[in-house]
DNA sequence: ACCTGAACACCGTTCAAGT
DNA sequence: ACCTGAACACCGTTCAAGT
């Protein structure tokens, strides 16, 4: 009589919304963006699919809970004793360990405002009160932050298409430079021919480190014109 | 006799892959990602939807051929006197514009990494070349360059993702703020109120510039350990 | 070689109907 | 109130057939 394997689920308890967006992204983290639909997710949970249409109005409205709910696990770390340049490592570390756990919605975390808002504004006080305790004024802390959270977006959005994608971080670009003429691209040829394998790979707390250096410069640069 | 209003095409220029390409560019600046089915770009031009498989393999190949094409665009300024900072700035805004021309293609821009490689080489190579003239060593090259690209990456992204959708950058973020109890993420709404609408902005060569400080900060730390 | 047309296995969503 | 089932208007892609 049962038409599918081993699931002794007999659809009992009832259809949420939270049920149906748990299932959803297991769905999302097991078999990518593409496997998320209407119909394969009711499926997943043994009910017609216009059942879903009752506890959330579209596939996007799924998405976006999808996000929320990501977000939702961020916790982010304020670190005791820590100098506001740990504590901004620890919350860019954090958000980047959260997308990580989820790579398949890396271009929903990363894009879609809307949905991330609510998390989103636990991480940027964090940002923020670092930036402040480092002395910023106001205007400062928002160009700093901004310029730490698009670092951060670019790095995971490219940390995990390189899962993605099976290739590594910098495997297009060297295939194509070695298809290349030899006359092109020397810098390119000279920084990769020198460097090992493990040099070639990114470092998410040295880049960090980079723009926290020139924040720290900003500061000081304008402190002195006081 | 005729199904379509004015097109007085009549489907007699043969069909190829660049044909092809070229209206589905069109296609997705007019009309978004969502618009660009085979059989609409089909119909588009004029001709049977399994026509587009005789030049492009699949969907897929349709929307990486896209990104070729535009990277293909991407012509890498190099001001002549200039700092290596300004080198940095003109690649980095030259790239920004690129991406800014075509704003629905983004996700696939920023994340397509096999499709983007021809092009993003001249990008590297020019990026590469200011830091190099900045007096960089090879691994420092490589860092400073890869916050660069993450950090243009995630500006792209988010100045895209706000045209996209309507609301201005910060706008999802703010209404958020104004919905939470006033005793919640108190920084935030000290540095929110204390700024004007302007104030309130981006700013794209601002933010390089932090980033730009900081490896010169980082060049100047390592030289003093030579 | 290039284009067509029917067909297959899917989609998201609407609507009327069931309990 | 919640779930179902048929139906509509789409998809991408395969395959056999046309010229």
């Amino acid at each position: 009589m049962s038409r599918k394997q081993g699931r002794p689920k007999m659809g009992h308890e009832p259809l949420t919304r939270d049920r149906i967006l748990v299932t959803a992204l297991d769905l999302v983290d097991r078999h990518g963006m593409d496997a998320l639909s209407m119909r394969r997710l009711a499926s997943e949970l043994g009910v017609d699919p216009m059942a879903l249409y009752h506890h959330l109005p579209s596939k996007s409205a799924v998405v976006a809970g999808l996000v929320e709910r990501v977000f939702g696990e961020f916790h982010v770390p304020s670190p005791q004793n820590a100098t506001w340049q740990d504590r901004v490592h620890a919350v860019a570390a954090a958000y980047r360990d959260l997308v990580r756990s989820h790579p398949n919605l890396v271009l929903y975390l990363t894009t879609d405002r809307e949905a991330s808002a609510r998390g989103a504004l636990e991480g940027s006080e964090a940002l923020y009160a670092a930036l402040a305790a480092a002395g910023l004024p106001p205007r400062q802390i928002l160009l700093a932050a901004d310029v730490v959270v698009d670092f951060v977006n670019g790095y995971v959005l490219s940390d995990a298409a390189g899962h993605i994608g099976e290739s590594g971080e910098r495997a297009a670009l060297v295939a194509r430079l070695n298809e290349s003429p030899v006359d092109q691209f020397p810098t390119i040829r000279r920084v990769v021919e020198s460097l090992t394998e493990e040099e070639l790979r990114g470092d998410f707390h040295a880049g960090l480190g980079i723009i926290l250096a020139g924040i720290q410069a900003m500061q000081q640069g304008s402190a002195g014109q006081l």
